[in-house]
RNA sequence: GCCCGGAUGGUGAAAUUGGUAAACACAGCGGACUUAAAAUCCGCCGGCGCAAGCCUUACGGGUUCAAGUCCCGUUCCGGGCACCA
């Protein structure tokens, strides 16, 4: 055995030996229990950056472990390969983003194989095949004929000099990020999929999700918000154009706040609702109100944030219990796509509408009281939004409680047929068309006389044109001819193609499904998922919380509906991995957006303690401002593992990961401390070296440990090492693998010190030992299969059983207490392991630590927690 | 703004889920070995105090024999907010 520590010869030798006894290919098997073990597979994005590391390492391990705990284990891995980033490196550097993307599956590919994860390549898959994509295509129009899918209506950011459609991350301070231009709202029609008819069923289901993180399901709850309330509508006589009542002469609002109703004061709708356009006619003031609410983000948080602002109509509705005329106002922060367009204001028990009324001098009416608090106009408080009050000031409905009200109300409107108590969900719809050319294609045809027609069956895939450069100014598709152009599938005449293209949400929403299959052509799965699903174990970055983990189960509900398979959710175990953090560092240029620096470009001063208090770009001087946020190609803060694994080998990049924090901790960067993993991982080298040379060979023919009675020291150093392996299998279960690679350091710290004279001794070493290598092996799979077989443990690791702790090993005959005295740790107690409570009671109130702390005070109560500690009250 | 998390030594963190706060490491300091350096090994390492001891888990309250852990309030940091993936 070589002496030295040299891991790129014994990681390249474990790797070949994987790959020639295929051992992480699997199949299905019925006679053995599975383990389908899933990361959320990487965006090509050119190299692996930490969080891969760590996200792969992590189900690496979980994978590992449970092949020796013998489950048959599936753990597959591919490429999320449609995207933005593909079509911002083609307008960069002019190269077809296929080409850009297939070129950085093969060397990320590279990469990951060097860090020696338990894959079966054989299921590799890519979302930009139309292998893959067909069946994007393929269930989409299953989709449109049961109407889960249907055409209407998007607003999107439309940025008016490069004449196209910008992402939200496209749009920096309101404007489009090459142009500089104010971006604008503009409608479009596109596809939307009705997962709100799903709604109920995603929310219900959570419960069954025990696997899940609560904080994750409580996203989900919120986000999918149910909320019960009403729906009522305010009459009017204001006519249209055409001499009718707009709308039926109904203005629909929704509210969770009917109790709240003899308070309201106004009514405020969206720019875009057709009152606003009608008063807008005869008003430029207006008029110009409207058009600059069509500037300005989509985005909830930007709507969220910004300045409340209206302007009244002049248009006044009837309120529906009262008779009073009601203003109407138009607001910049209501939303057409929520509801009906319009809200009541309530200002009195309305933060929003409060700041509203305040601002434009609007009537502030308190119709609910909470205990004999005194409302006050000066300022909001928080008891003003409270559901826990009684109606004043509402006539008959004085005296009322939230819920009594609300009844009463809504009764009261539906007498009148304008209003009933109605569920609202907080989720809308999703839309999946993207007005980009890196995606897969929507399979539809424009016919002049046919309209939107699906592309038949048998002409799938639609095939995306591979040798598209886009230049920033729109779809390339639009140029291409010999995509556009096609037969109407209905009547045979000249058609275009539809050139949108999915959301890149909709390729991972079922790629899991897609692993498990045996990649038939005529299937989009097979009997093969029937094995493998539902995933036993997924592991991601918190930063899917919502959206993907949601559009996923939302299709495999799809699926189940299509008769596709027949499990209802698709992940039973979720891990939400922390978020790898570094510094970034940026210098704002005129006319917004941020300039972010590598950090090899500049000088960062830091204080006494090491935080960084400036930067300062080193060409220029330019002083730069920092912030602490994920690492990401766009803010040039990532960095690349590839030369730690150089450095040190990828057993130590996977060691130092696993070690740095619990997975589902965010972790701030840092080099430091992985020179202790190789340290580490070279004193384990060395220990087999001396095991091999000067402690095996003193075992005898005759093994005598089982049953024997071992020295103390020997004795004590293999409670510790079973110890520790018991606390290593329980953090196992607890998915802390920062503790199992601790558990490991000090496995060997003890070996270290460990008697190793004798045949006895030497054979408590080998247990021991043998024992570190099983538990380090998930962790470090290569130095752990060159130790096990270079010492003669047995062939391969892999096939070694998982170890558990020996009671025989962990028995003790006296145990340590600790003493408290009021609270106050004060001293320490030997007793027999078995000791009584009246024992363990009298040896405390005896021992001298008691009697000095007690001071003469007679003991008022004496607490004992068996096995770990007495506490005196006195 | 709304929803969800987090905060413990110079640093990453641990604490058997209410029971010895700081395990295991990193950095630093001191020593051994060496002509020297690297590597390796040994020791010290939250604050105050000569000591007995006292204080210390972002901040302010509370519950308890006992609080880093539970409850209430505050500050700061991170994630998500529907077209980044």
């Amino acid at each position: 055995m070589q002496d030295k520590y040299l891991p790129a010869d014994i990681e390249r030798a474990a790797q070949q030996h994987w790959d020639s006894t295929e051992a992480f290919r699997v199949h299905a098997d019925a006679s053995r229990p599975k383990y389908y073990c899933l990361s959320m597979f990487p965006y090509p994005s050119g190299k692996l950056h930490m969080g891969h590391v760590r996200n792969y390492t992590i189900g690496d391990v979980l994978s590992r472990f449970h092949k020796m705990k013998g489950f048959n284990v599936l753990q597959p891995m591919g490429w999320d390969a449609f995207g933005l980033p593909a079509e911002n490196a083609a307008i960069k550097n002019r190269v077809p983003p296929a080409k850009w993307t297939y070129d950085n599956i093969d060397y990320m590919k590279q990469q990951l194989k060097s860090l020696g994860f338990a894959i079966d390549w054989r299921r590799e898959l890519a979302t930009c095949t139309p292998e893959y994509y067909k069946w994007n295509q393929w269930i989409f129009l299953r989709m449109l004929e049961k109407g889960i899918a249907e055409r209407k209506t998007q607003v999107v950011n439309w940025d008016p000099v490069d004449q196209t459609v910008l992402a939200n991350e496209q749009v920096i301070d309101g404007r489009g990020w090459r142009t500089g231009a104010l971006v604008e709202k503009r409608e479009i029609p596109g596809y939307y999929l009705k997962i709100t008819d799903y709604a109920d069923e995603l929310l219900g289901d959570l419960d069954e999700l025990t696997g899940w993180p609560e904080r994750v399901k409580l996203m989900q709850a919120n986000w999918i918000g149910k909320s019960t309330g009403v729906r009522f509508a305010f009459q009017h006589d204001i006519a249209g154009d055409d001499g009718q009542p707009i709308n039926d002469g109904k203005l629909w609002v929704f509210t969770t706040r009917a109790d709240t109703i003899m308070g309201v004061t106004f009514c405020a709708v969206a720019a875009e609702h057709p009152l606003a356009l009608h008063a807008a006619k005869g008003n430029a003031e207006l008029a110009a109100f409207i058009e600059k609410c069509k500037h300005g983000s989509v985005m909830e948080a930007d709507m969220a944030t910004m300045e409340k602002e209206g302007l009244p109509t002049g248009l006044f509705v009837t309120h529906p219990l009262t008779g009073k005329q009601v203003e109407v106002w138009v607001g910049n922060y209501v939303l057409m796509s929520y509801g009906d367009g319009a809200v009541m204001g309530v200002p009195a028990h309305d933060e929003r509408d409060f700041a509203f009324a305040k601002k434009y001098d609007l009537p502030i009416e308190q119709v609910v009281a909470v205990g004999d608090k005194a409302y006050s106009l000066d300022a909001w408080q928080e008891w003003y939004g409270s559901k826990d009050g009684v109606c004043v000031n509402s006539g008959k409905y004085d005296g009322l409680g939230y819920d009594a009200a609300v009844d009463a109300i809504a009764t009261d409107l539906a007498a009148q047929g304008i209003g009933e108590k109605k569920v609202q969900w907080r989720l809308r719809d999703w839309g999946i068309s993207r007005q980009r050319y890196w995606g897969c294609p929507i399979p539809i045809i424009h016919c002049d006389s046919c309209g939107s027609v699906p592309v038949p069956d048998d002409q799938l895939p639609v095939v995306l044109p591979e040798d598209c450069v886009p230049d920033g100014s729109g779809n390339p598709l639009h140029k291409r001819e010999d995509f556009l152009n096609v037969a109407c599938p209905c009547c045979g005449k000249p058609a275009r193609r539809e050139t949108d293209t999915m959301d890149t949400f909709v390729d991972s929403s079922w790629y899991y499904a897609r692993y498990a299959t045996t990649f038939g052509k005529d299937k989009m799965v097979d009997d093969e998922t029937g094995y493998w699903m539902t995933v036993d174990q997924y592991i991601g970055g918190i930063e899917h919380a919502i959206l993907h983990l949601l559009y996923s189960r939302f299709w495999t509900k799809v699926m189940r509906d299509l008769g596709l398979v027949s499990y209802r959710e698709p992940f039973a175990h979720l891990l939400t991995q922390g978020m790898v953090l570094n510094n970034a560092f940026f210098h704002k240029p005129e006319g917004g957006g941020k300039n972010y620096y590598w950090e090899s470009e500049i000088d960062i001063q830091k204080d006494a303690k090491g935080q960084i208090t400036g930067a300062r770009l080193k060409q220029d001087g330019t002083v730069l401002e920092h912030e602490l946020t994920t690492m990401s190609k766009s803010k040039n803060n990532g960095v690349d593992p590839q030369s730690l694994i150089e450095q040190y080998g990828a057993d130590t990049a996977r060691f130092f990961m696993m070690f740095a924090a619990p997975p589902e901790q965010t972790l701030e960067w840092s080099d430091a401390g992985v020179e202790g993993a190789y340290r580490f991982l070279r004193r384990v080298w060395s220990f087999g070296h001396l095991f091999a040379s000067e402690i095996r060979g003193q075992i005898g023919a005759q093994r005598q440990l089982t049953g024997a009675k071992l020295p103390e020291d020997l004795a004590a150093f293999r409670r510790e090492i079973h110890l520790l392996l018991k606390q290593a299998n329980y953090d196992l279960g607890k998915q802390q693998f920062n503790t199992v690679a601790s558990a490991t350091m000090k496995m060997l710290n003890a070996l270290e010190k460990a008697p190793r004279q004798g045949a006895l001794a030497a054979e408590v070493i080998e247990e021991c030992f043998g024992i570190l290598l099983r538990v380090l092996s998930p962790l470090t799979p290569h130095i752990s299969h060159a130790l096990w077989s270079g010492l003669g443990y047995g062939e391969d690791i892999l096939k070694a059983a998982w170890p558990e702790p020996l009671d025989a090993a962990l028995a003790q005959d006296e145990i340590e207490l600790m003493l408290q005295v009021n609270g106050k740790l004060r001293g320490a107690l030997r007793v027999p392991a078995e000791a009584a409570k009246d024992a363990i009671e009298a040896a405390a109130l005896a021992h001298e630590a008691t009697i000095k702390f007690l001071e003469g005070r007679p003991a008022k109560k004496v607490v004992v927690v068996p096995g770990r500690l007495v506490n005196i009250v006195g």
